[in-house]
Parts: structure tokens; sequence; C-alpha cells
DNA sequence: TTGACATATCTAGAAAATTAGATATAATAT
DNA sequence: ATATTATATCTAATTTTCTAGATATGTCAA
């Protein structure tokens, strides 16, 4: 985990927002998509086109914002089908919390 | 304290050496100025030109630097004749420290 | 196999950040 | 008053980030 990386991913608000948003998937994604039961959706994530459609942005920049977020380690993402479910890395959250607390 | 704007500030190198330079001033600035006593300078902060010549890096660079960690809260500063003394707004950085731990 | 759909990647223009030189301001010393 | 020094601000060139359209890839359904 760089935490140059990390302060990047979320020096946008949009980003930011996702973060967040997946901390509490239930309540922010609340039709999810039902590609699958819901128990197995939540737990592997949530899926490109419901964030695009919550961040009100383009597809494109979706995915890239996502890439850019699990390559900052904040992120992690699993394929079922046609569908790629992104959830937190709470590992490195709590990483990064603990190097902010201690090193910052 | 604007979330994005800590991230923002912290999310260049440069800065985020100078915020962890100032938790330890002794350490990383040993001959430090001599404009004033020692105690009083390090409670005051750490001059512009000392910060700048460890940044290794322009003097108007490091103004704008400063005067940004500064918007984002990050630091504050002092001024003491022709020098102004920078040092950490532990507040601010106690404040976002608890912010990442409990919202994000 | 073909068609439809979800996501990823490529490309490029627009916007913002980075950086330093030039200049302005403010304080001190002569 | 003038010269010197420290810092701030202005300006502009360069680099990076943002963003979306176009296209490619992978998967499923008919």
């Amino acid at each position: 985990m760089e935490p140059i990386d990390v302060f990047k991913a979320l020096s946008n608000e949009i980003r930011l927002n996702i973060l967040q948003w997946l901390k509490e998937p239930e309540k922010h994604f609340p039709k999810q998509g039902a590609h699958l039961p819901k128990e197995v959706s939540y737990k592997g994530g949530v899926c490109v086109g419901d964030i695009q459609e919550k961040a009100k942005t383009s597809q494109s920049t979706v995915s890239h914002y996502l890439n850019m977020m699990q390559q900052a380690g904040l992120l992690e993402s699993v394929r079922y089908g046609k569908w790629t479910y992104y959830r937190r890395n709470e590992e490195t959250i709590r990483q990064f919390a603990e190097y902010f607390r201690t090193e910052i």
C-alpha cells in the first residue's frame, strides 16, 4: 500500500463517494442488480453498472476510477459471469488509517 | 476541515514529506534558523527558507505548497519579523484521522 | 454462430496541478 | 532613506488528471 496512491485516489469527490457508498451497499444500492442472490452479490460487492448509475458519470470513467482505486489497494473485484463486482478492501483501508494515525 | 482538500494536499510527495518533517522539527531541521532562541522557533514552527532547503525546490513552490496546506487546515503560521514559521495544526490532523477511521 | 449486454481499454480534448522565474511586499539593518 | 533579506504573489509553460466517445473483449442467451 503506497500512501501517496491512496491520497490521490481519494482526492476526487466521486471516488471518495464510491468508497463510502461501498461501506453500506444495501443502503446506497437498494435496487441492486438482482443478477445474483442478494447475499452473494453484496458479499461480492456492487457491479460497475450500479455504481455508474449512482455516480452519474460515464461508463468508461467509472471503470477507470474503480481500476485506479483497486490499484491503490482500496478495492478488490470479483467477476461473476458478465458482471464485475467491486467491494472494499478493508485490510488496506485499516492499514492506511493506522499509517495516518502513527506516521502522519 | 474539508477532507477532499486534505487528501489533495497530501497527494504530493513533497507536501507529505513536509508534514512528516514538521512532526519532529529538531530531527529534520537541526541547523534551524538561529533567528530566534531555539525553544521559540520550534514552538513557532520552522521558517520557509529552512523548509525550502530541505525540500530542494524553489522558493515560490514551497511558499505555494505551505499556503495550500494551511488552507487545508494541516498547517498554521506565525510571523516573527521577516520570517514566517509554519507548524502543524495537530487539531485538524487529529480530526482527519478520526474522520477517516469512522467515516471512510 | 449470432446478437445483446457488461465491462475494459484506447484515444484525445479539456481542465487542473506542478513548478519556477519575475516581481511585489514587508521587515530589518546601515 | 536605502539596501538587503524573507516571503508572498503573479505569470506562464509543462505535466498530470479528468472525462467521455469509440472500440475491444468476454460472457450469456437464443
